[in-house]
DNA sequence: TATTGTTATACTCTATAACTATA
DNA sequence: TATAGTTATAGAGTATAACAATA
């Protein structure tokens, strides 16, 4: 499954600050820890907002298709579970729900084994769906990523894992 | 004011499937590239609405401040500047911008050489505001960051360049 | 005519509070 | 009582279309 190697070299474009330079094995001082939280949360924000302006208008929405994305890839899911997944309260999960099953890409059933919770999953429809538009959703990033050198793709690929870290926590 | 040193080396979790393993020296495949793209995007967004939970009541939302930090960093900017640099449309922006100055935190005048034009820089209490509020804001995800590896926070740097460059293309 | 900004409007995303059903 | 889900409601964020002012 990972495409990662257990190693990778990254040569970057050289510091205008020789003395900023620090050896990879020491942890950054709280300043530059401050400066790189900083910058790396609004250029997170900023991607988020440019991959919104990329979104066709005859599909579903970013919200609806990681919501079905993630029942794609690990449900059936409990509204809880999907809502901790994807960092949103179970009130707004439920909206996105309610819309996915309105159009029978997702079915909603009670678990057999507690009343209170209901399962969530990707019908064939919803699968399929997946299946066909992923690719060409993810076409704009994909060609971007195509053209990245081999390093800042093997970046990515672990600042994903980060990523994912981060937000589960 | 580069805090990256000129190469790093990356140990990374180890490969559950040693023949995915690559040479980092080669450019992923069309089928990896595609899944990396996919994966990344949709952590991007989730790390977005997680870093959405963790916002104040009382404070600038995240649209608003980040804004008012790319005035105080890049400004003066014009409306259409600021919103290409943003990644929002001129009359999203100019509704944030409305916020800001309705509240004395940003100065709109009109430009002295193009009458259409309009220059938007923070005020004075406004600059203060980014200098005493910025650590504050940045306290959730800076407390993560400084208990990554030192790999790992070379890799975020050299990932917010990419974001920064993806979202900029 | 083209560009810059603005207003009007609508839709999506998200949250909090309050409620229902079940454990 | 506590938990899981839902409904009601409101606010933030965003976009498109139409308009005004200026170049």
């Amino acid at each position: 499954m990972s495409t990662i190697p257990s190693t990778i070299t990254l040569p970057l474009e050289p510091s205008a600050d020789p003395s900023a330079e620090l050896p990879a094995s020491a942890t950054l001082p709280h300043d530059r820890v401050a400066e790189l939280s900083h910058d790396f949360r609004l250029a997170n924000a900023r991607l988020t907002r440019r991959l919104r302006q990329q979104r066709a208008n005859d599909e579903l929405t970013a919200g609806q298709f990681s919501a079905l994305c993630t029942l794609y890839s690990n449900g059936p899911l409990t509204l809880s579970e999907l809502s901790e997944h994807e960092r949103v309260t179970p009130p707004s999960m439920n909206r996105t729900v309610n819309s996915l099953v309105a159009t029978q890409l997702v079915q909603r059933e009670n678990a057999a084994d507690d009343g209170r919770k209901v399962m969530l999953t990707p019908s064939e429809e919803g699968s399929a769906l997946v299946r066909e538009t992923r690719e060409r959703r993810d076409a704009w990033i994909a060609q971007r990523v195509m053209k990245l050198s081999p390093e800042q793709q093997q970046v990515l690929a672990a600042a994903t894992l980060i990523m994912k870290e981060l937000a589960e926590s």
